[in-house]
DNA sequence: TTGATGTTGTAGCGAATGCTACGTTGTTGC
DNA sequence: GCAACAACGTAGCATTCGCTACAACATCAA
């Protein structure tokens, strides 16, 4: 076990930079093997198919992104609405966030093709978003869930602007929806 | 001309609802021309090339897309944000619009990872819609063009979390974001 | 030593990919 | 009628896809 699981953390390592340069939807597994020095064969070997490695591999990625974000942003109460949200999106829209975003839409695109796997990710990945906001939004704030599924809403929103290039847009309505 | 642009009228009609059925990025040329009742080799030779097919194929449901909302919510303002938003939403979530905004999904994923193509056809989408919406914001609003790049930076949030089966998340965002 | 189990390389399968070569039909202008 | 050109079918190319068959080697318990 202790061989094979330290190398598998190692493999989902390199095929997790790999993914986040090139994309997930059009990653197949020799490009991948090689980003990890191994073989196709040994992929398989190690996860069984293709679809296996791709949910290991996004529940790391997710998992990656969890903790970068608790590290980045401290468990600390906005000031205000407004300057909870404009941190988050000037955070997600830079490096190293602004290429998990892009692998997220990629998920989002899976997902509305019906792909269980990528929506039962992305629904998990949605409600941990939502936890970690809560924890991060103004204590004074009258509806703090409703609030938050407003701001993640949004955010998710930000980055569709962003993907086809109306940033503009997106700050605009960054600008527009709170008032506080 | 007339013979094959007509001809290439009906593949575009044909592949638009076989996209439209089983997603845009995995559609190769086969199963394309299957459901256009043609051959590949006839889509290359009207077309091109798959890109170029993909590009034509896109500014007709663009276009398709541009009509149908056109139709079905006349040139009316609203009466309140929030009214205006929710018949906007309430509507794209149904057939047919739901598979166009799933379509749409796959636009945005490709768009995000870098596809000049994807990008261009997404902005002239987003621009397209926004000047639809302006013209159906209410009248009284001080900022309409902050308030309609809100609503649909909003939307594009709910579209995202419907796909992730996150509906509710974004139910509570409709009905947190205008107070009046 | 033997045998069982786990790890890896080589080679290849059948299917699907975008696209092309080549030949056969029309249809049209002169 | 005939030549030119557009329209189309058949067959195939080279590549890539996920995955597998098979053998070689290592490790370790008996």
């Amino acid at each position: 076990m202790n061989k094979t699981a330290l190398s598998k953390h190692d493999l989902l390592c390199a095929m997790a930079l790999h993914v986040l340069e090139h994309g997930l939807n059009t990653a197949s597994l020799r490009p991948l093997a090689k980003a990890a020095k191994t073989s196709d064969r040994m992929l398989i070997y190690h996860f069984g198919s293709k679809e296996e490695l791709v949910t290991e591999l996004l529940h790391f990625l997710a998992a990656d992104l969890a903790e970068r974000l608790d590290n980045d942003l401290p468990t600390k109460r906005a000031k205000s609405n407004r300057s909870c949200l404009s941190e988050i999106v000037v955070l997600l829209r830079r490096p190293p966030y602004s290429r998990h975003m892009k692998l997220w839409l990629d998920i989002v695109s899976a997902a509305g093709q019906g792909s269980r796997n990528h929506i039962g990710i992305g629904h998990a990945m949605i409600s941990g978003f939502l936890e970690w906001l809560e924890k991060r939004v103004p204590a004074h704030v009258e509806h703090p869930r409703q609030t938050v599924c407003l701001m993640l809403t949004l955010i998710e929103g930000v980055l569709v602007m962003d993907a086809v290039g109306q940033s503009e847009t997106a700050d605009a309505a960054i600008e527009a929806v709170f008032n506080d």
